[in-house]
DNA sequence: GAAACCTCTTGATCTGAATCAAGCGATGCG
DNA sequence: CGCATCGCTTGATTCAGATCAAGAGGTTTC
């Protein structure tokens, strides 16, 4: 079911938000034939579009609405690895892990994606190196995030998790707006940064404090600076304020003796 | 500094515990182009070959010894992301994630690794799609790998996450022994797994009472299904014993009504 | 327009892993 | 040979976040 006329504009359309690169540099030819084998559809919210053991079929890339991948345990419980919002896409990374899809895939609200077949991906990935390499930039990119959410959770309280999402929401949002949005309600966000609703409610009651005003999804920094304390040297790079001086908390990225100097214990045996 | 013949010979050596597949499907010719540019050095235990916020410069393979990925946070604490052993590469991803290292490495005992210049790997990506493919495969087996972490901090107990890590560990080492050891040292192990080495102490306590005893290093299991408790769909595929009759766990797993009853609940908006 | 529902918030209690603090057993060194 | 060191274990205590329970505010439904 290759795409219609229509169909290909409302997806060239969309190329304004589409962060993933997924097509960027590839030929017009090798567009045309990924696009024709692709197929353009709408979900309802709640859409289950694939589930754990599942084979993976399709790479979805978000056109409209927003969809999460996650994980669940015997007993039931959600782990979510990633929030999509339109541009986004997810199972790139599934299909050449080999075996079967270690995650689910969720519409969260009425969605529209578009769903390349996995064969076809994988064939293009032998033919066209600037799409292999576009793939490998992406899932680079998930991978780092992985980083980012393991360590939230090894090391971080609630506090530094939330204030570290909220500047990255802010950052990749509206850089230079003193205001953003939570793009999801908060029971998800909370699954996502792996504490209950519970405590990511009292955890923004402590944001409030520093000086970051929460109305609803409607998070107003007072100042620009009141996210810096959350700032690592990662998030700095993304950062235009990086370094001016308002940014106090900075000052400890560059030299950080802590740690050159832990580094070196913990040496040792296998 | 490209290789000597001897080094060569060593690293051909050593490609018979290659599981990460990197060089394999692609030409000779750009085989030899890659290891002309590579260099195969020596490092002494507890020697650090990136920190966080180094510009990416070469792909590290393990030859022989272990190394780890970390990342650490302001206090000094640290999330380790992978452990590696010979076979095992790490940095390829973080090449394409664009920006500075998120990661800390550092070799864990006296190590030979194989060196290979980031700007020749990224030049060779778009050359050769055989090898852009294997480094995507690869990723995406340490994408996987980082959500089964992120899924264990968020979901499991301390000995579902042990239980988990002895399943994987038996099966990657010595799928048909009912032994194996641990390949790192406890307190490392503990931190991979997100606990403290007291917690991971205890929790080896409770193994015991499986039928799993552990001395020192080693651990042996009374028989081939005391870690089936702790098996999921992921790592099922891997299993020889998988649906057998002793495998009682794996009768949840195929229907597991529980997991399309949960994903079914939590539609809802944004 | 009232009732039912849903999300989020707030409060009280409980639990389990981190922390603090010894103690044990190997290994290495003077 | 005895002492120090290191990795691990074990015990006691603490505390943060989960859980349980209730309530407030907003939206949808009939």
């Amino acid at each position: 079911m290759p795409m219609t006329v229509k169909e290909l504009e409302v997806l060239h359309a969309s190329q304004g938000h589409e962060k993933s690169g997924l097509f960027s540099g590839i030929s017009e030819t090798g567009l045309q034939t990924l696009l024709q084998a692709s197929s353009l559809r709408d979900f309802a919210a709640g859409h289950v579009l694939v589930q754990q053991g599942d084979k993976p079929e399709c790479l979805y890339m978000v056109i409209k609405g927003a969809a999460r991948t996650f994980r669940m345990d015997a007993e039931g419980r959600e782990a979510t690895i990633r929030m999509l919002l339109p541009g986004d896409t997810c199972m790139e990374a599934v299909m050449f892990m080999g075996g079967d899809s270690p995650i689910n895939v969720q519409v969260m609200e009425a969605s529209q994606l578009l769903l390349l077949p996995a064969h076809i991906v994988k064939r293009h990935v032998l033919d066209d190196a600037a799409f292999a390499a576009n793939l490998l930039r992406i899932v680079a990119r998930h991978y780092k995030n992985a980083m980012h959410q393991i360590d939230a959770m090894n090391i971080k309280s609630p506090l530094q998790r939330v204030g570290y999402y909220f500047l990255t929401r802010h950052l990749e949002m509206a850089p230079d707006s003193l205001e953003f949005t939570l793009p999801f309600r908060k029971q998800t966000v909370a699954n996502y940064l792996g504490i209950t609703p519970e405590t990511f409610s009292r955890t923004l009651q402590q944001i409030k404090a520093l000086g970051i005003d929460i109305d609803g999804e409607r998070i107003k920094m007072r100042d620009a600076y009141v996210l810096c304390h959350f700032c690592d040297s990662d998030t700095a790079a993304l950062c235009s304020r990086h370094g001016k001086d308002g940014c106090e908390q900075c000052a400890h990225h560059q030299g950080n003796p802590a740690v050159a100097h832990s580094v070196m214990r913990n040496t040792g045996r296998t």
